[in-house]
DNA sequence: ACAGAAGGCTAATGGTATTAGCCACGAAAA
DNA sequence: TTTTCGTGGCTAATACCATTAGCCTTCTGT
């Protein structure tokens, strides 16, 4: 019996296109020993079961969506906002699989990951700077901008929206609502002065 | 071997109080069963399967949830966005597994499951004429104020957002944001003129 | 060359859904 | 009152799935 030379990152990696083939909550060990040949249990000398299946493709993905906004953000100055927005969702898109992945908690044990979503909510932080929001006001707001991306992401992905011919136009209003919400940012504050205090890292 | 006195209402709603204990990914047979203290194989006969329950505790939750919004919505004149948002909110909060039901779009063939999707839906569109918004652009408006509020209470769901005690504020940020994008709808149309044609029925 | 670690394997266990087929209860009909 | 028969329980069997234990081969480093 010839080994198959797998590793836990080459697993990982297997078990991410699996995933996004098949869904994240269909990715099965069985699967993922077929894919590679090899018996079940086998996969236990690379990970220690489903879950750290799970966590490890969940920790790619983060990287992944990361690298992807990140790519999107730098190609232009002017839009950022958009071109971060239009990442984000063709990456959902793309790879429905991974982005499932990405709402997990990153394991805090795992550098890798960890490191991923800071650098994602530091590239979303700096981009907030440009709108002027910082401190909670920075915090408010990329939860919101959070909250509508995933939102509108995640119900396209189940076939939430009705219409497919229209999903363009109605995300493009979104990203305009949104610049809209954060350039104004000031004027609609209840009451709250801006920016006081230093945020606390938050996702 | 008395009668347990089961039929398909009573499965489901088992089911459902289940579903909001566990999630509803983690909802099982076993457990439904366990619950009534019946064999598995005794729920096929009130139910076609795993798939079936759980299409019909998606049907009652999404009769829930209509009915929770219609709610909020009918309590108040003023501030009706407000008073919905914080109904489904409350809603997803409260009953984490329903909520996550409701995300399935019902089966075309249940009519009661139809009927309160319909009913929500036509909720939610009363409110957006109040705002003046009718055809594509209620539809987008629609897909914006649903991504929102689904895309922060899953979120919240999930443990997505770091600091809890904040999260109350940062809702109603979300929610001042919807109520301004919805005022100034005309004003930030890209350049389409408002209103154009009789809305197909959208989720 | 050899020892030991590493990476495959089979076997066994337990949880899950599903199907088939049996049988008792209880209500309606004779 | 007795008989019938559909309904709603049940057990048994099958087929996945994950996990653990323990074996044995292969590679690697001394």
């Amino acid at each position: 019996m010839p080994r198959a030379g797998l590793s836990r990152p080459i697993v990982v990696a297997g078990a991410a296109e699996i995933a996004d083939q098949v869904g994240f909550d269909g990715l099965t060990l069985a699967a993922v020993a077929k894919r590679f040949g090899v018996a079940v249990p086998s996969l236990y000398k690379h990970v220690r079961g489903l879950d750290d299946l799970r966590s490890g493709v969940s920790a790619l993905a983060i990287g992944a969506l990361a690298a992807a906004i990140a790519r999107g953000g730098r190609r232009t100055t002017k839009d950022r906002l958009g071109a971060m927005a239009r990442a984000y969702r063709r990456f959902a898109v793309e790879h429905p699989g991974l982005y499932t992945a990405t709402l997990r908690a990153p394991d805090p044990a795992d550098q890798e990951a960890v490191a991923a979503g800071q650098a994602l909510l530091d590239a979303v932080f700096a981009m907030m700077a440009d709108y002027g929001l910082t401190g909670t006001d920075a915090v408010d707001a990329t939860r919101s901008l959070r909250s509508a991306l995933h939102g509108f992401v995640s119900l396209e992905a189940i076939g939430g929206f009705g219409l497919p011919r229209d999903v363009d136009r109605s995300f493009a209003r979104l990203v305009r609502i949104l610049d809209d919400a954060l350039r104004a940012w000031g004027a609609s504050a209840p009451r709250a002065p801006r920016g006081r205090g230093p945020s606390s890292p938050d996702r």
